[in-house]
This record gives C-alpha cells, structure tokens and sequence, in this order.
DNA sequence: GTCTATAGACTGATAGAC
DNA sequence: GTCTATCAGTCTATAGAC
C-alpha cells in the first residue's frame, strides 16, 4: 500500500516535470523532491532513471494504440471487414493528435508528456518507438483491404506520410504558429485531422508517383 | 596555427562521433581523446559543450540554407519571377533530403551528424532550429507567388506538410524499411523527392479541405 | 518487504600554472 | 594557447534500518 503510493507518486511528479521542463533539464533528484520520496526509491522501484521514463511513455502509448485499433477495428466491422481508406488513415492519426493537440491550457500532463517524447526522443523512448512497427503492420494491412489495386509500396509511403503530418504538427506546433502569424489555428484538433487524411488520403487515391516523375524529367529536358 | 588546428580538430572529431553513436553516448573526453587534444581546450575555444554542438549544426544547416535559396532564385529568375509550385517545394526539401539521404557507405560524417540532429534534437539544436522560421518565409512568400489564387492558410499547411514529409523520412528511415520488408527504396533519392513534392503539390492544388470535411460529416451523419 | 542513508564512478566546467 | 588539478553535480548501486 506503501510502495504503491511511493511509487506513483513518482510516476505523477516525474510526468508532470518532464512535461514542464523537458527530460534534459529534470533530474532524478528534482523528481523524488517533488514527490516527497528518497532518492533511492527510483531505483528501487523502476531500476533506473531510463526505466523510469520507459515505463511512463510505454503506458500512455499502450492506451493510444488501443485507441487507435478499436477504431480500426468498429470501421472495418461496420463496412464488412473492409473501410474507407479515409477511416483507416483518421484511426491511425486521429487518437495522436486528439491526445496531443488542443487548447493549450486543456492539456493534461499526460499530453504534454507525450509532446515532450515526441520533440526530445531520449534513448529509453527511441528504443519502445522502434517496436512499433507490429502495430503499423495492422494498419498497412487495412490499408490493403481499402485500396486492393493500389501498389503496396504506395501504401506504406502513404501510412508513413501520414504519420509523418500528425506527428510534425505535434512536435512543431510553435513554428507554424509563429510562421502563419496565428493564421493556422492549431487549436481546432477535428479540422487538423480532417487536413491530415485528406492529403494522405489524396496522395493515395491519385497516380502521384508518376505525375511527379514527369514533371521532374520535363523540368530537366526543358 | 596551432590554435585554428586544435580548434578544428576537436569538431571534426565531435562530428565524426555524434554521427557515429549520437549525443547522449558521446562525452567531452570521448572528443578530446579522438582529437587528440587536452579536455579543457573543448571550453577554451567553444565556452562548453553545448556550444561545440550548436557550432557543428549551424555551419550545417547554413550550407543547406543556401542552397535551398539558391534553386529558389534561380527557378524564379528562369520563371520571370514566378515559379511552379512543385518547384519552390522541390528547392524546399531536395536539398535536406539529397544531404541526409542515398547509400550508407557513401554517408558523410556530416550527413550522418545531420540526421541525428534530427533524430535527437537536444537543446542547442533546437534552439537554433526555432530561428528558422524566418528562413521558411521566403519560400512561404514564393508559395503565394507560384498560387496567388490559393488560400494563405492552405499554403502555410502545404509548407508545413512537405517539411514533415520530408524531414520523417530522414528520420524513420529504419521503420519504413522494416514496415515495408524493404520494399520502400530509401537509397532511391530522387524518387523520394519526387513522392513529397508530388503529394505536397497535390494537397496545394486540389480543395482537400472541404473534401475532406464533407467526408468527415457524412461518417458522423451517416 | 520497504525504504533510508550513503558511497562510488562519471560528467561538464573552471581556476591557475606554464 | 595549452595543460594539470580539481570542482560541484549527476546517476547508480548497496548496506543496513525499519
């Protein structure tokens, strides 16, 4: 009962200072500070500041691929075992983005946790991102089932595309607010999600790769 | 003489390492070793070990700079001050993506370095990265040029998107070789160039928004 | 079992001799 | 400009109290 209180309560203070102040400036002893713990009881409970950290982002991530695969899952059930290309891509990016982006002042510690793993990508998060690709599959997968005549490699330039637009926009959302003037509301999560799927979406539902080579080779010859 | 060769001495070999086995693993007396230098001549020529850091990504992200400005000017000149689309988009991220892209072997160190600046993005580095933002207006402004008719807003997503196609490629090479079994050439610089800009323009020429809403509604609706 | 107190190895930074 | 010696701060590990 003890060491569960200790140990969340580590838990707790260490998302929210990670998510304040970014993993490069909190250390160990901040975080036992402001949980009113011992030092040692990091390593007692966790193993080390990495496993720490491990252990923080591997929860919240397990709750947004769920979240991503429930969705996945209700479109492909309701469509008879195949949906829109347009669903898949909103179940892959929507629970991101959902969880990340937002009103500012709205955002729990968990979110901006989860921006900080996105932007800083310490060795701990680097290592659990690379284990991602399983659930990846499922989506490309899905992919598969809605576009069957479409080249397999265009679909996973378009899944990859489209993670990599949310995740852009999760990690610089600051730049393209200060580059549109506030012009770009970053604030209008649904109308995000709806700009993100309709280009990937778009990207693969129209012969992209070869209108592209054409015009690199006419710019050349001409 | 012997001042300006210490001193490059030290970034070379800071280069070569954070290439290698990126920041975290990579002390101050790992540099000076390979350097063949004394530990404190880090803090006598740089002031410390972040400003090493921030030296070796500035001098970089110049050169890239310049050329992306450079294929800009001249695809305007040659276009009577007005280029296409797909052009301004290619001077945008050709240069990053043919710089940090293509085989391994013929990786440079400051190629390799340049993509763990991407990948890691510590604090020096993103420091510098939030200045950038003034760089990025000029090809906003060579956007509104090439589609004067475009929405602003839609134009500063085209960017947006194109940069974070461009730059996750960079990063994520790995992932989209596993997902794909290889399937995605990743060596193939050209091509990739092709794919981001094609689906950058497509997204930049075509009323995606508005599809894309109408498509969100249906689902709700329906 | 749980937790505290403490020690050890390593880091970046710096003062001061040369 | 270079180097030695040393600093304060960090994470990790562990002996031992409760």
């Amino acid at each position: 009962m003890a060491t569960d209180h200790t140990r969340s309560a580590i838990l707790t203070a260490a998302e929210r200072l990670y998510a304040d102040r970014g993993f490069a400036d909190v250390t160990l002893r901040d975080i036992v500070a402001a949980a009113g713990v011992n030092l040692a009881a990091v390593n007692y409970h966790f193993g080390s500041k990495d496993e720490l950290i491990a252990e923080l982002f591997v929860t919240r991530s397990l709750a947004t691929n769920r979240e991503r695969l429930n969705e996945l899952k209700a479109a492909e059930e309701a469509g008879g075992g195949r949906a829109d290309i347009g669903v898949v891509l909103r179940a892959l990016v929507g629970p991101t983005l959902r969880g990340c982006l937002g009103p500012d002042k709205q955002r729990s510690d968990a979110a901006r946790f989860m921006i900080r793993a996105s932007i800083e990508s310490v060795p701990p998060i680097r290592k659990i991102k690379n284990r991602e690709v399983d659930h990846l599959r499922k989506f490309a997968a899905a992919m598969k089932r809605a576009l069957p005549d479409r080249d397999e490699v265009d679909l996973y330039w378009g899944l990859h595309f489209a993670l990599a637009m949310a995740h852009q926009t999760i990690r610089d959302t600051e730049r393209l607010t200060k580059l549109s003037d506030g012009k770009c509301d970053l604030n209008d999560v649904d109308a995000i999600t709806d700009r993100v799927v309709a280009v990937a979406a778009l990207a693969l539902t129209t012969a992209t790769g070869r209108a592209a080579k054409t015009a690199r080779i006419t710019r050349a010859v001409g």
